[in-house]
DNA sequence: ATCAGATATAGACATGTATCAATGTATAAT
DNA sequence: ATTATACATTGATACATGTCTATATCTGAT
């Protein structure tokens, strides 16, 4: 299968020339969103609930830190567009979208 | 060819239960590292000079920072293990040490 | 309408960070 | 020794971030 589902401008942009400002700007935002333990940590139960997604409500135990602090996090995680949620009820269920790492890990196989 | 040249205990860690704190804290560290766009470009910058590495010196001006901004900005990198330096007289040279990628681009890969 | 539960927002606080000008330190040349 | 160049460190400033408590908002049940 060719360009498993990339698009070519992803790519592109990234291997060819030094790094571009803009592209500097949104792959900082990704890593940035990375970059705390609590944060990599939830978004690591987040994916490994699959697509049926995790309880917002059963975060904050297991990571230790107030439900405003968790979904404080959770925020974070879903404006750089690592996780999304949806409503069900009074509750609401948060699952990965990982498709944005797309641009980072593409970039960073093309250094290491 | 089997396991291209990543350690075991890099890989196993990662894949295995959820992600404990020890290792959340040392990749939320190298992401830090990577989390601002300036630092991005420099360790782009010094990247693409391949083995022979790149003089602090020729730094500064294509990223628009004063000498001691760069300089801070290249202790980060170092200190996150993704470049390294050597002396050359009255300058120094900065070349990329991308091997600790592993780990996160471990990671990464067993995500998306 | 009221209440209870889940999540989000606001405000406060402490800490971390990006930046620069000024200064310090190290190396080499004269 | 003096001077010049390259790099690091310090101190200051503005801003961002992680965390909490308190409060608000939203949803469903009674």
């Amino acid at each position: 299968m060719y360009n498993r589902g990339m698009t070519a401008s992803k790519s592109i942009a990234l291997r060819k020339g030094p790094l571009l400002e803009k592209n500097a700007v949104a792959m900082a935002a990704i890593f940035g969103a990375l970059s705390d333990p609590v944060r990599l940590r939830l978004f690591d139960l987040v994916r490994r609930a699959g697509a049926s997604g995790v309880c917002s409500c059963d975060l904050s135990e297991p990571l230790d830190r107030s439900q405003p602090t968790i979904s404080h996090h959770l925020k974070v995680l879903r404006e750089a567009g690592l996780v999304e949620s949806r409503r069900d009820g009074t509750w609401i269920w948060y699952s990965a979208t990982p498709e944005v790492f797309a641009v980072v890990t593409n970039y960073l196989s093309s250094v290491s």
